[in-house]
DNA sequence: TTTT
DNA sequence: TTTT
């Protein structure tokens, strides 16, 4: 099906609250602004100097409504998804390129704050227009978590094996690799 | 050092032959249109509908060498890079913005075709550095003039949009990024 | 040169406080426990179930300093590294494998708790062995930072360009793209 | 839902055909052989030293049909997918174990031949889902018998340790992890 | 065991 | 503008 890979992996923080909007049918669509914070060395100086690269992120579906409800300005994320450049109108009447990275079913949203929103749980919930939404039960989310009863194939943890896994590698001779 | 992520996977055919300039201090910088091929399903159909997307690839250092050299319009490539937007005045004075994915010392390039240029190896082909960029006739950039006229939410092209998108950066300090 | 890609992208949490090492020429050498938390959906109740997989990390170089001396076992972490299967003997004289993620110049590791180690900055030092090491300068860690000054090709943040920046997407027709 | 990222993406070659097998419910889980190929600087010669890395894939679902009938040995594919490491029995008894990278719902699969197919389309190949997987001979799994005498540091290929390596899962309980 |  |  698909020929190709288009794929793009983020970590940075929101420059401002989420942007939600919802489509006819009542799906979420979320805007964000994410920074992402690099230095490079300066050739002239040496010395490394700071950029920070601003990203504008789409986010569709039930992901969205997590985006929407949970993070906050300044909230730490990890996004995957897909470029796409989109053509709009200035107001000139010339076309402008837009591009974006895409979260859809293929993508993926991660908070990676301890909470997950700054400042408390939830306060201050998103403006935007979901007025409409007033009664909006498409806010709730209701985390499933059963108790963990995995029985035979669970997940070793191969480091705590004692006495028949390995020692980390100890026998450096500095032909390291690279 | 750096506080954030900011990486692009890709995997897509060159729509054109590379572009490659020189810095003053004669350091190769490559420019590459990469189309990224992908289908998705329709709402209202339920059908598979192709969808291309269309990425501006900027390469500096050594592997823009090895790209403008073997890399030919219809090649295979994987690229791994960062997400960068520039802004460049229009012609009407106002600003504009490109985002690029840019590939220097931390990100990669790698030729997935057997033999990596199209129609047998190395036909009229750049051959390695020049050994005098004084004259250098590569360094010519002729922007593409057809009109290219697309309606709904045809996926753009940006960089062929006549008089009105950014020329290939050009003006190098050797201040690169890395 | 390479014609292939390894590469592995991992967020998780420190099993145990990273074990450090050197190599004969003092260069360390740090091994992570990581584990990452997923969930899937169980077939038979169809309830979302916790996995936990956990991961070995080798990192070399600079970064296995910092990796050192800035983790601490529950600290959340981003790994970029390649596959490696080494063999070893075990007790029973019979081979064994183990593969690991290396970080060697071209991955990195990225702390994701605000403050990189867990219940204040750097109490109880690394232990391991690097009484070679007493003197340790390596342990320094002076981050450079000098006033960001960004003329002329400041990085835009495109979404907040007034009057010539597109709204975001508003005109759904719900043919969303999957 | 997942509090963690588990990402692996690998570009190389199949050492071998696929092998095939079915769950009692008929779905396809196919095992992969795959070799990626790097190259490090040696610190002592200065030289590129070529390295083979060999992977264990496992994959699943619809993605495990079209894997088991257009890859053959030799196919250049594109996975994408994530770390596995599960626990096996040794014939001594002893708890052994092999990583795997699996390619479920959440990953993928490209094949980077222009034909998919090494040796033109499709010749001897399973053709499609198996009608009836009664007698079905792919099922069969003749585990590799030679000796293969590694010393040194070369790269170990886990899977073909006579005796002693793990079969592939072959005790589906159709609780695949998805 | 692959590939160039 | 590419590719299958």
């Amino acid at each position: 099906m698909a020929r190709g890979i288009n794929k793009v992996i983020l970590i940075g923080n929101l420059g401002q609250d989420p942007d939600t909007r919802y489509t006819p049918n009542g799906n979420a669509v979320v805007n964000l602004n994410l920074a992402t914070d690099e230095s490079y060395k300066d050739r002239q100086t040496g010395q490394m100097v700071p950029r920070t690269e601003w990203h504008r992120i789409v986010i569709f579906g039930k992901v969205a409504e997590v985006a929407g409800q949970y993070l906050r300005k300044g909230s730490k994320v990890y996004i995957e998804g897909r470029l796409q450049t989109r053509k709009w109108q200035g107001q000139d009447g010339q076309d402008r390129y837009t591009t974006e990275i895409v979260v859809d079913i293929n993508g993926q949203m991660q908070m990676l704050d301890s909470r997950g929103s700054e400042g408390g749980m939830n306060q201050g919930a998103p403006q935007g227009r979901p007025q409409q939404q007033a009664q909006a039960p498409q806010q709730q989310y209701n985390a499933p978590q059963q108790p963990q009863q995995q029985g035979g194939y669970s997940n070793p943890a191969p480091q705590q094996q004692a006495g028949s896994m390995p020692e980390p590698i100890d026998d450096f001779d500095d032909d390291i690799p690279f």
